[in-house]
DNA sequence: TTAGTGATTTAGGTATATCTAAATAAATAT
DNA sequence: ATATTTATTTAGATATACCTAAATCACTAA
């Protein structure tokens, strides 16, 4: 059985979602910017994960995730998904702040802990930031959604994810009063600037540049 | 500001627990037994631990913890007794099963999520097995307890610890019906073998060995 | 009081994960 | 078509955490 370490685990997972978003081969230098470290360490993991047959590297042309590499990034983002939802929903972390600590927590070697925390947390499908959460088997079921500013006027909808979960653009939200859930109908969409007037939880206004408004993802 | 790897937290837990088992200095056979490493990585680790200034080491003398050493052992001591806690209490983990798993958790690095976690177990002041949990200061509040072979005939008490908490001797007590919190009562304690009969919870009688009533601790 | 035994340390090696600096391959621009 | 730039890899270094084998220290028993 193939045995990945806890570097391993993050690069995969790294290369697994750098693929989802473009749809194409990984670059070293996207991983190193993902990753945060330099492209030389890149090339010397990306030949381990290349043995250990994750990956498919081909020297200067940059890396795709096998099959059985899936399988293990999605493990390894469903373990961190669930601890996202526990810090979240029983130790009232911010949405924000969830991260750095979930970054760790995915690493522990437990089945039966991701089961127990899957069970006690109710079997959630999607995480703080409105990401699915792969079942035991990876299968993930996305939910349709759209950027704010794609949608019609007087369309409504409710706030499922964000593409930037920055923490800048995180607080950002909370302040103005946006957070995941939130029910949103579209006001106004200014011609000019493409900026957007929307409405929250039928109550509250709130005005944003057309910047905003695409990096928040709307079920419709 | 000392920062400890994964492995030293680890070492230093193990020091302070032999040193608090036997109140005298620790010897390299002593780790290396607890630790299940050779005596050679002791010496190497040790070396480490004493330059970082968590321990005082004199090479063939065997090595005394420091204050700040407690302090970081405490700290480590307090994050696996809080996660043993929550396995047990909101995972639904057997007593015997949490070791494992909270000796991962415990590495996690987040003094927030301690906070949180201790909060969210109402505060617990004891562990599932009976061990006091260190408050944020590293204080400590033990009960006062006697293993079951010192109790006098017909007194009572609750059992609140294990001083053996090997796997096997735990499975062994939930098979006979002992577990944390039951109450007891000594009912015979035999002259020639010291084994002793004792009823648990007023409705079960149970007959034990001297060897396992002196592995049990009971708060009188 | 010294030889032997057991405990401990040192020396040197493996594996992981990073780095910097240098070399080299690929892409681009003139 | 070649020179330049950029991306990537290799080589060699550091730090952690282990190991085995050999050397050395401390204690004890005759």
């Amino acid at each position: 059985m193939i045995k990945l370490t806890h570097a391993e685990e993050n690069y995969l997972k790294a290369i697994y979602q750098l693929s989802e978003a473009g749809k194409k081969g990984v670059s070293t230098n996207d991983i190193s910017a993902e990753m945060k470290t330099k492209p030389a360490s890149v090339s010397d993991m990306l030949r381990k994960l290349g043995e250990k047959e994750v990956i498919e590297y081909r020297k200067y042309y940059g890396v795709h995730i096998t099959e059985e590499g899936k399988k293990f990034a999605l493990r390894t983002i469903r373990k961190q998904r669930l601890w996202e939802v526990f810090l979240v929903e029983k130790l009232r972390f911010a949405w924000d702040e969830v991260a750095e600590v979930a970054d760790e927590l995915e690493h522990v070697q437990s089945t039966i802990l991701i089961q127990r925390l899957d069970e006690y947390l109710g079997f959630p499908k999607f995480d703080p930031h409105g990401d699915p959460i792969p079942d035991e088997y990876g299968d993930v079921r996305s939910r349709p959604r759209l950027p704010i500013n794609e949608i019609d006027i007087n369309g409504t909808g409710q706030i499922v994810a964000v593409k930037d979960s920055s923490a800048a653009f995180l607080r950002y939200l909370d302040k103005v009063g946006a957070y995941i859930g939130a029910r949103i109908k579209v006001l106004e969409k200014v011609e000019f600037d493409g900026s957007i007037e929307i409405l929250v939880d039928n109550k509250k206004t709130i005005f944003m540049s057309k910047d905003v408004a695409a990096n928040i993802l709307v079920m419709v």
